[in-house]
DNA sequence: GCAAAAGTGTTGTCATTACACCCATGA
DNA sequence: TCATGGGTGTAATGACAACACTTTTGC
């Protein structure tokens, strides 16, 4: 399969998916171990190749069933990699897109990797993770952030994912005052329970929630 | 070459520029007439399709070479558009950038257009036009609005083009208080001629501009 | 002197910043 | 009682919005 594309413009397109989450303070991206190669054993992105009559998103879909439920509105496109040395076994350029899941999405953290203790990663994989978070960065909004937070939080919760978004910090008092006169959320009728400490005040987004 | 590619994972890969200009107040958009079917004689966006060896901002500036000089850092890559069914012909994505033109690289405005005036565009463009006019909506700063203007203007120029694409009225006062308290533009010794009014300064901006 | 665009200041409002201590809970 | 994070108010500053008239030029 590989070498068949001698006509010069055909060629390969996958998708590449860099799902986040955070957990502890901490960004964290779903990588997989690869099982052939070339890069066997590497950490890779999730993602694959487009059907036929497939648009990007519905393979994205498709490729990750099986690591969570995605929705199209969930996935962000961010960026197209063309460099035509990115795979060595023939030419594939990669639509990279971003999801943002919730805790409550992600029934277990095993493949999820702290970006900073990344080492080597299958082909471009480390340059699109990159441009993903240069991207996050860049476009910290309310709905980005809603996408990452559970249905009921406290707070301060939201000040970190906040932070750990804009790699900034955020003044406490100042945080709360703004997020609670913007009218965004509702406070729920139940508290935190079963912590060390006074419980918080939980929270939800009052908007109509597309799940 | 248009039925060749039956294994499910292949596909051309297109590239498109949206090239915008600001004349009289107004956005421009470059726009040619296709010459064969499918469409034929309507209008389309400049673009083609990748080389074997050729990342897409390399495909756009060999495609372009004849239209107008571009180099790397002005293109802005703002979307892939992957539906199957966008090419009649066979499977073809397209990546879409955004060229922004000052006027002293367009020498003719021929083959400009206003984009309100647009009847029916080949494929997708249309779509692919107004994805990218979002872009820029969401993304005017200094950077691109720099690539917008020529080497020295009047700020009341400057201000026009802020308002086209922010599709926002700014007050005059306001505009000139804060671009100029910004530090961004140096004051030119030379000032507007034949006019009939008064004439204005120029101004250019005072960061190295990458030719 | 008329048309056309250039240029100019002040005031009020709102948003943002900086900053430090007490509170409620579990262990 | 201690450790832990939750929760609170005020004052100063800076950014932004609203607003109308005079100036300089060519014709």
């Amino acid at each position: 399969m590989k070498e068949k594309n001698t006509n010069y413009e055909f060629a390969n397109i996958a998708v590449n998916a860099v799902i986040c989450t955070i957990k502890d303070k901490k960004l964290l991206i779903y990588l997989q171990t690869r099982e052939k190669d070339p890069f066997k054993n590497y950490l890779e992105l999730p993602g694959g190749l487009l059907h036929q009559k497939e648009t990007a998103q519905e393979t994205l879909i498709r490729k990750l069933k099986n690591i969570t439920e995605l929705k199209n509105h969930s996935l962000h496109q961010f960026q197209t990699f063309t460099d035509p040395k990115r795979d060595p076994r023939s030419r594939t350029i990669s639509i990279g897109y971003i999801a943002l899941l919730s805790p409550e999405k992600v029934t277990s953290l095993k493949n999820f990797y702290q970006i900073d203790s990344l080492t080597k990663l299958a082909f471009d994989h480390q340059k699109i993770i990159k441009s993903a978070i240069k991207f996050l960065k860049q476009n910290v909004n309310n709905q980005l952030i809603q996408e990452l937070m559970p249905s009921f939080f406290p707070l301060n919760d939201l000040q970190v994912v906040y932070q750990v978004i804009s790699q900034k910090k955020i003044d406490n008092r100042n945080f709360r005052k703004k997020i609670l006169n913007s009218n965004l959320l509702q406070k729920a009728k139940i508290i935190q329970k079963n912590v060390n400490h006074r419980p918080a005040s939980l929270y939800r987004f009052a908007n109509k929630v597309k799940s």
